[in-house]
DNA sequence: GGCCAGGACTGACATTTGTCATGTGAGGCC
DNA sequence: GGCCTCACATGACAAATGTCAGTCCTGGCC
């Protein structure tokens, strides 16, 4: 049997490098390309058409769940996994979409990312049960489009005139989707708000 | 001459095994003791005593940061050394203080930290040069104690009369020393100001 | 001592933000 | 068609926030 080819995505070198020396010891992968950017990712893939995609969430120029898109386009035939630091089970719904078949967070064990490997590559899926817990528990975001998008621009600070200027709205049409959007989540002020939301993956 | 005995804490697990890993490849450095977290990287460091400690800076249970501080005082002959994902250089300057000898983004190869951690060892001190710029440039806090104060119960959003309450303050004068703090930082209100602050260190 | 710089602190005033009542139009349902 | 729900949108009003002018105290300096 030939071995199972791996591509590893992560702008920590010092991760990715020891990543790599680890999976190099299952004698099963082989790990064919590596990369430390979205778009280094992607290139990296065209050349050398791996099976697995191993894709960090945060990385410059795109994050993971972007790479998996373009990936699960262009070369259907590579499966796509997530790896990702502290918390972050905001992304898990929308890594699904967009054909991930992996998503576990770096907590794990080098013995069980060798085994997902295995796993995605086969065809199946798996998800870290504590991230699906709290992907569930947050549930699906109660936020309209509108006031997502508005959140959103207000994340930054920006008072309130200018996030107007930017939507084309009236100032007081963007205070009621905050204030409404606040609501939704419970918080005080549009601030908190935002931070809520982005935590839960609802930006 | 027998091995640099080196302690390994960061939370992600498969980060740690795979770092351990990549030091047992160098034959004069040995990787004696894991932790998972702030109190469990400081009792193996007592049970093992170490020669050097390589502590991530964010994790469950106090930071890097105050796990040297500790070290120097429980175990003044373990170098410390933090590695950090993105960013913080705003910690650099609190490391140093805490008698912190290598500072590191985890973008470096495990070449590099290998170097590191015997540079530290021989009792010298190596900053990443591209950390060490962004805080040389970021500067010292012009905050002052009250302002930094305020601003960090400011940071979740709170509103200013339970700040002011949790002070022991007029309302006016938090408004005042958020409003000052604001502009020191070029900011246009409390929220993005506590943003900078943070982000810079200067909390 | 007299002077100055600067941090801690306060209340009055103007601006910004959040809340409320209300209107419009699109889409589902009987 | 008539009725409902809900997202989108607005302006008036009240509450929270930021700005300003100014007092008090401390420490350095001549």
């Amino acid at each position: 049997m030939t071995a199972i080819r791996v591509l590893l995505a992560d702008d920590e070198h010092l991760i990715r490098g020891a990543l790599a020396a680890l999976l190099a010891l299952e004698d099963d992968l082989a790990v064919v390309a590596e990369a430390a950017s979205g778009p280094e990712a992607l290139s990296m893939a065209r050349a050398h058409r791996p099976d697995v995609a191993v894709l960090d969430l945060q990385m410059p120029g795109g994050d993971g769940v972007s790479v998996a898109e373009a990936l699960r386009r262009e070369l259907p035939g590579c499966a796509t996994m997530i790896v990702t630091g502290h918390g972050r089970a905001g992304h898990l719904k929308r890594a699904l979409a967009a054909g991930v078949r992996g998503f576990l967070p770096k907590t794990v064990s080098a013995q069980r990312l060798a085994e997902v490997i295995r796993t995605v590559h086969g065809g199946h899926r798996y998800i870290d049960p504590e991230l699906a817990a709290d992907a569930i528990s947050a549930g699906d975001s109660p936020l309209t489009a509108r006031e997502a998008e508005l959140l959103e621009m207000a994340e930054d600070g920006a008072p309130i005139n200018e996030i107007a200027a930017r939507a084309g709205l009236a100032a007081g049409t963007v205070r009621n989707y905050l204030s409404s959007a606040a609501a939704k989540l419970g918080a005080e002020n549009r601030h908190t708000a935002a931070r809520m939301a982005r935590e839960r993956g609802w930006l």
